[in-house]
DNA sequence: ATAATACTAAACGTTGACGTTCACAAATAA
DNA sequence: TTATTTGTGAACGTCAACGTTTAGTATTAT
């Protein structure tokens, strides 16, 4: 009579329960094979065998392909959310701080899984318009929201000149991503390991805080 | 008017001489397909139809679709090379000359024609690896070079302190690409006019002079 | 056991794209 | 005019992918 409409995650239905592991298998397919070949030559019948699944699976959860890739682009925005929040943590001197900020963030964006991925949601961003929009926010939106925060307290104590925070913000990240991203993207060099990462942003960093320092 | 033409070299073949103007309108064509799509996502039937061409005529000329890729990847690699060789001008100052060449530079890739094109070649590098190469030492590489003698001349008159050149010119290559780079690629703002570009470069030179200027 | 739900395998219809062939029209040199 | 080459349109074969259907199996609560 009266159903149980418990909102908690004890599902207690009648039935064979759906397999979340099964969930994840063909999400993590799909990255491989969206971020690997674009959205528009990868195939769901290579994704379901790759995930272990049945092709009906993914059409039962995600809907269509466009639902595939909706599910995928939350999921990694999430992902980077979380990444986000870990870096943020206090340190002794700005430098330290921001070093530590830019290792976190560059060694996420250097990750095989991540790194075709805005490649792909830029050719698809005017069938994806709020999946992009959603990214960037989650990516480099917060990236630079944060950024800005330390930056402005920073200028506030008097550790450096920065009377445009944002703009600055935007600046550091752009040294960070720089250069090394061209090379990637075209092949020139291979993914680089956490030494050269961390050599990278400590570069970066000394760039920024010597056009920026305090007068 | 029938123009008379006396500029070209005359073929003196036998039979219908070929429209190069078919060749210009068929790459104009792909470009708009392939930046816009994805290599994948393009048709050649439509290719054909929006550059007023028959489909056998595209096959006549460029084998296949990878063939098609290639010419255009060859053209726009030649399109970025004349553009920089008319870049490198000579001023009166540093700054002056490090914002002409900025601007020159960033009309070029914020244009409609050319910015999605990086996008396409990274997902379709595994496949058109000397391709993605080719365009790499045109466009970028090119730039980096032109860039990093500017550079050392700089140092070596004592304008700045730049030991490593072109670190110092990846560094600057960052800023001017940068974060608006990144708004762009995910529709969060517009294409920016000319006034937008040259005030965004500015910025980076003065970014990048603080940090290199001379002790 | 039974009902209910998740899942699979295989087949199906449909669509769209690649690349080819063929008959024919258009343009030019001889 | 004739030979030669460019270009067109339509049709064709092939293939790969999307998304659906169906019949049956696996796993759970009652």
């Amino acid at each position: 009579m009266t159903d149980e409409d418990s909102d908690t995650e004890a599902p207690a239905r009648a039935g064979r329960p759906t397999d979340e592991r099964k969930t994840e298998a063909i999400l993590d397919a799909a990255r491989e094979a969206f971020f690997g070949q674009g959205y528009a030559a990868a195939s769901i019948e290579r994704i379901a065998e790759q995930a272990g699944v049945s092709k009906v699976t993914i059409y039962k959860r995600f809907g269509d392909k466009a639902g595939l890739l909706e599910a995928l682009v939350r999921r990694q925005a999430d992902n980077m959310t979380t990444t986000i929040g870990e870096a943020n943590r206090d340190a002794a001197t700005l430098e330290v701080q921001l070093v530590n900020f830019g290792f976190t963030l560059l060694s996420f964006l250097f990750d095989e899984s991540h790194f075709h991925f805005d490649s792909m949601l830029v050719i698809e961003r005017d069938r994806q318009r709020e999946a992009a929009q959603r990214f960037f926010d989650a990516g480099p939106g917060t990236m630079r929201r944060e950024l800005t925060k330390m930056l402005a307290a920073a200028h506030k104590r008097g550790d450096v000149h920065i009377p445009q925070p944002q703009r600055a913000a935007e600046d550091l990240l752009s040294l960070w991503k720089g250069f090394a991203d061209l090379e990637l993207r075209f092949g020139v060099v291979d993914m680089p390991g956490p030494a050269r990462i961390r050599s990278h942003v400590r570069h970066g960093v000394k760039v920024f805080l010597r056009a920026y320092r305090a007068e």
